[in-house]
DNA sequence: TGCTATTCTGACGTTTACGTAAGAATCAGA
DNA sequence: TCTGATTCTTACGTAAACGTCAGAATAGCA
């Protein structure tokens, strides 16, 4: 066995550890942005890791940083997804050459979303400026109304 | 009469100027958001001037960029629609003492605009650092397994 | 093993932000 | 003045992103 025995969490604790609910958690699940604690029989409880909480922080923050819908959201995180799964192929130490193979579309998926995100940020760099202009504008006409 | 005999639009107009369409347009009169070029009587077509053709422009950025929902949006403009519709009681010279008083609060409010943009700046360039360290993290894995 | 809190699976409800359709009215140009 | 294009109002429709509720099942603990 490994050496990091962690800590399963339900449903109930990784909303509230991510700071949203359950029934946004099976949602998620539901449309495919999530897995639903890996295998699973029917009925049975989801269970989740810290990896989990991590992912569902992601979305929640590119959701509402971005303003991205769910389904921009799961074709944005579509390879993390596919990552995601193949983790354990990864840690299962496949050859270095398939595993440098999942690293790079992983760095590819990453550059994706800092393109977006710097994108973002430009335009937002933009809308402060002109929200400048128009302060500098409106000081210099209560100067002269003075 | 004044120098400017300003052309006024009609609200298919004003729809492609902003790059939206008219029932949006008609949805943000509805919802407060717009005043319905000005007073017009029952069934009578609205008219815009430029100046309209900017605040829809303005209001599309900000929900677009900020993702904020239309009564936030609302909110966070009240102050610039109160100004709109006293836009003729500033032009048509009052003292200058009220112009000062309607331009201080104008200035007021561009400052809380500003203040939410940059804040969401700041977030989102957290957002590009986090990534960033990804980045970092994968590219030295990859350089491990090579 | 029994109990209680939590979760499960449907399934229907809700809000936001418009889309769409219909029939009447208005407007600009010939 | 007539006419075609656009707009008006009213009202129902819709997609996304969950909320809520019910009844059954599960999980952890005493």
């Amino acid at each position: 066995m490994s050496a990091t025995a962690e800590r399963t969490l339900r449903i109930g604790e990784l909303a509230e550890l991510t700071g949203t609910t359950p029934r946004t958690i099976r949602y998620y699940e539901e449309i495919g942005l999530l897995e639903g604690g890996a295998e699973r029989a029917q009925g049975k409880h989801r269970n989740y890791t810290q990896a989990d909480v991590d992912r569902v922080k992601e979305i929640l923050r590119l959701r509402d940083l971005l303003g991205l819908s769910l389904e921009q959201l799961s074709q944005l995180l579509e390879a993390e997804n596919a990552r995601a799964g193949l983790r354990r192929e990864y840690q299962e130490s496949d050859s270095p050459a398939e595993r440098v193979r999942i690293l790079e579309r992983s760095l590819h998926h990453i550059g994706t979303q800092l393109e977006l995100v710097r994108g973002r940020i430009d335009e937002l760099t933009e809308l402060a400026a002109d929200l400048e202009d128009k302060q500098k504008l409106v000081e210099r006409r209560i100067r002269e109304n003075s």
